[in-house]
DNA sequence: CCCCCTTTGAAGTTA
DNA sequence: TAACTTCAAAGGGGG
């Protein structure tokens, strides 16, 4: 697994598990995307085993050039190095070109500079924020980071309000958006819309290609407005294309509360990361950098408009429960009732404190990204087998893809740390131990067959997982092609049955 | 209704 | 510090 080179998640991962995988992807990868499309399907519902020696051959030399570099610990020291680089600029040089010496910044420079020299955001850049905000007319978004930026810098008092831009390195002209907005200028703000920064934002794929909303999402604007419907629809998608120039059109300012259950369209990102720059989301910056999230006042997660943000999920609560303790008196039976609401009323505390999820990781972006793609060329329904197809794909992208991805994350971390500055992963594991039955129930016992326990839900996805969840090698890895006779039951039937070319394995 | 499945990566916990 | 675990998204499947 690609977590076998530490928890950093060095994706290099088990060579002698993934080249195969890798260079059969990035063989089709690189021919062209939509005949990678098509093949990548075609080849994972016939069966990746056609992956060939001559691919592992022809391209494994460059796999370590292809490939990012370690990034478990160097990638933290790196965005590490970066925020503090980032906050050591902030007086000036922020704009700069950042001389970011190896990957993944070297992909994205842009991104912490994210304009040409003729002012003008760098594609990269583009892509970023339109995939980020796709409500964002990035063509004035540059200047709407320089205004802010301006502002930023610029002595007002306002200059004193903003909490996370004073207390947190790395300030990205995103954040410098917060910021702006944390000072009540907003760029754009109208009573009933959010700002357009919003987020946002669902991911979509084609939030790479802006300016090009998919057919069924043409109708969704309110002709009058210009505005897209409200939620209420439950057609609507959350996804708001921005084409470019097209700022009147902007908004759903609830783009990022559109429903994100039940959804049928939504392509791609659709549950909107909190990655929202709302003032909402500000103000509880504000809040939660002073005090624990779980001190801030529950509606703290709600948007200004008194929508939740998407970032912060809070549970339903019955509402029956809510209300009460009115005629729990005397009887008996009221005290047993009264037991009850308190016992409800106890879950109903803990569902209250607003669930803060984890920023994405950059495989998590690719998937919201690609998954519409690929549910769209392939019958398959169910998500595991989906998801070990994006597997797949991640495995065969270019380095310098990968590279876009990581960055990405890296913002949404940045983002997440600033929206959220007392919020930890371990939040969410107290939340979940609390409120739900142990998710993971995967303890596997020692000597339990699952080690090699594999999700084939369908024949056309009979292959092997890049990667074993559960078992640091796979019996080939472990013992070798020639001592197949070792090898546990379900790794061998999958030979017999699936596998044209086991060398290829 | 809730959990599982599957993927990778980040971050937490444990030994 | 290494190894392990949990959780992020997604949605069909199953108990």
């Amino acid at each position: 697994m690609p977590q076998l080179n530490g928890g950093g998640g060095d994706d290099l991962g088990a060579n002698d598990e993934m080249i195969s995988f890798k260079d059969e992807g990035e063989q089709e990868e690189k021919i062209s995307e939509n005949l990678s499309a098509e093949r990548d399907l075609a080849d994972v519902k016939s069966s990746l085993v056609n992956e060939s020696e001559t691919n592992q051959n022809s391209s494994s030399d460059s796999e370590a050039e292809r490939r990012p570099p370690p990034r478990s610990e160097t990638f933290r020291d790196k965005t590490r190095e970066s925020l503090e680089e980032a906050a050591k600029r902030q007086d000036g040089g922020l704009f700069k070109s950042p001389p970011y010496p190896g990957y993944p910044f070297i992909m994205i420079p842009d991104l912490t500079s994210p304009y040409l020299p003729n002012g003008s955001l760098s594609p990269t850049a583009r892509t970023y924020l339109q995939m980020k905000w796709p409500l964002l007319d990035v063509n004035h978004g540059s200047l709407q980071s320089r205004q802010a930026l301006k502002d930023a810098r610029s002595p007002s008092p306002a200059h004193i309000v903003g909490p996370f831009c004073l207390e947190f390195p790395g300030q990205s002209d995103l954040s410098l958006h917060q910021f702006q907005l944390s000072n009540k200028v907003p760029v754009v703000q109208h009573p009933h819309h959010v700002h357009p920064l919003t987020p946002l934002i669902t991911y979509s794929n084609e939030h790479f290609t802006p300016g090009n909303p998919p057919p069924h999402l043409q109708g969704d604007v309110d002709p009058k407005t210009g505005i897209p419907r409200p939620p209420q629809h439950p057609d609507i998608s959350p996804y708001y294309p921005l084409s470019p120039g097209a700022v009147g059109q902007i908004p759903h300012p609830l783009g990022w509360l559109v429903p994100q259950q039940g959804q049928p369209v939504y392509q791609g990102f659709r549950h909107p990361y909190p990655t929202a720059l709302t003032v909402n989301a500000s103000m509880q910056s504000f809040l939660s950098s002073r005090f624990p999230h779980h001190m801030v006042p529950p509606h703290h997660s709600l948007h200004q408009t008194g929508i939740p943000h998407p970032a912060i999920v809070t549970p339903n609560v019955k509402q029956e429960s809510s209300h009460s303790d009115i005629g729990l008196n005397s009887s008996t039976i009221l005290y047993t009732l009264h037991r009850k609401h308190q016992d409800s009323k106890k879950e109903d505390e803990k569902k209250k404190q607003p669930h803060i999820k984890k920023p994405l990781n950059a495989f998590m972006l690719y998937m919201k990204e690609m998954r519409a793609k690929v549910v769209a060329e392939c019958t398959l329904k169910e998500s595991a087998a989906i998801n070990q197809i994006l597997g797949r794909r991640w495995h065969a992208l270019t380095r310098e893809e990968q590279a876009k991805y990581y960055e990405l994350a890296r913002k949404e971390r940045q983002l997440h740390m600033q929206l959220y500055p007392g919020w930890s992963a371990r939040d969410n594991y107290a939340a979940n131990q609390q409120g739900k039955k142990k998710k993971r129930k995967r303890d596997k016992q020692p000597g339990e067959g699952n080690e090699h326990r594999e999700y084939f839900p369908n024949p056309c996805l009979s292959l092997p997982p890049i990667t074993d969840l559960s078992a640091p090698k796979k019996c080939r890895a472990r013992f070798g092609l020639d001592q197949q006779n070792n090898w546990c039951g379900p790794c061998s039937p999958y030979l017999l049955s699936f596998c044209s070319d086991t060398s290829s394995l």
